[in-house]
DNA sequence: TGTACATCAGTGAACGCGCGTTCACTGATGTAC
DNA sequence: TGTACATCAGTGAACGCGCGTTCACTGATGTAC
């Protein structure tokens, strides 16, 4: 409500915006360490504050996850939006698929967590509103421009997620290994290639 | 070496195949709490056995873990393969996909162990010659039924992988949810016209 | 402008828990003679 | 057939560790008057 007045003074003892920085120390924490070692205390440690501080914010661990995975799905739709805004030679929805590969391998636990794990409460309403605008609009995206292969647009849908959700996952697990050696350059190339042969 | 002549024996001092025992408790133990939750003492428990037994046949918990991928990709191999050779209408490669699947549906721990997680050693002679075994095949699958779509081998490979697998993560990890609420019957037509619209 | 007070974010000590690993041991087993 | 011995799988106690959560508290802040 109140914006603090030194938001960033070190001797605050209230500290301005703690849920934003648990946040912050939260994706951090799950990078580094993955979610299966994440830890409440190293995540506080991080943030500067006692390990009793999240408690405040998030009520227990579960808590900073989902706000965490909330904080992903919204990242994963700007990301996705951006990478089709400047797309000039590709489909939307080409763009769009390569910023979703591109998402994963740019916050890997973050992904991980959104799409694999179950410790987040996916029953949550900001987090289903987050990762329900982001589907939304890729079904949009493949409704526009799908030749309605399958004769069936759900299943168009489906086909197209399974595809690019296959390439991230294995990407980013790293089992696909000949994609995972090639440059940068040449691995947008191969992808583009994949996702054109569907 | 030896065959215990009393295998199975609830008062001997030495357990007869505990290897084997706290391989099949691991899946028990696997499928029922998750990787996350994966406990050696556990295991030891369910097998009947103290939890300092484990390290004599795995050295530590990863070790057990490692065995239990490497179990996970012959046991996805035999799936596969026996699929195929019970399937008359599909083609090989998508009855392998089916059966690819359905393995996932149903040891879907044991298939993020083999696929999404790092705990395994995959370095490991046993669990890399396990894992090379099913790939080759599938990638024999694919060469002799692809139609040269994209011009390179490879990348059909690729195409092919990503889409099987990005189904079975999706369905795996409950994220799915339109194709996971069908009747097991109408969810194989329709994974059989996703697989046939690529 | 000053004072009393309510609010509540953050502290730090304490809790109980289950974990993986180590280690000296025990006892079942197979084998050499 | 009997005995001595080596092997080694399994025991159980002990270790130190980091974890999430609870709780009485402290002190910074905003507000009513």
């Amino acid at each position: 409500m109140t914006t603090p007045s030194s938001p960033s003074s070190p001797s605050s003892y209230h500290h301005g915006d703690l849920r934003a920085a648990l946040i912050e120390a939260g994706e951090m924490e799950l990078e580094e360490r993955g979610i299966e070692n994440f830890s409440l205390r190293r995540v506080a440690k991080r943030a500067g504050v006692s390990h009793a501080a999240p408690a405040h914010h998030f009520g227990d661990v579960n808590g900073l996850l989902t706000a965490l995975a909330t904080y992903g799905f919204e990242l994963f739709g700007r990301k996705i939006e951006n990478d089709q805004r400047k797309e000039k030679d590709l489909s939307q929805l080409t763009a769009g698929a390569l910023g979703y590969i591109d998402f994963a391998l740019e916050h890997p636990a973050l992904f991980a967590l959104m799409f694999s794990s179950n410790r987040p409460d996916f029953e949550n309403a900001a987090l289903e509103r987050a990762s329900d605008r982001a589907f939304e609009r890729f079904v949009r995206d493949v409704h526009s421009e799908t030749s309605g292969r399958t004769g069936d647009a759900h299943l168009d849908v489906m086909a197209r997620w399974a595809m690019v959700h296959g390439l991230a996952d294995l990407l980013v697990t790293g089992r696909m290994r000949s994609l995972l050696k090639l440059s940068k350059s040449k691995r947008r190339t191969a992808l583009i290639q994949i996702l054109g042969s569907q």
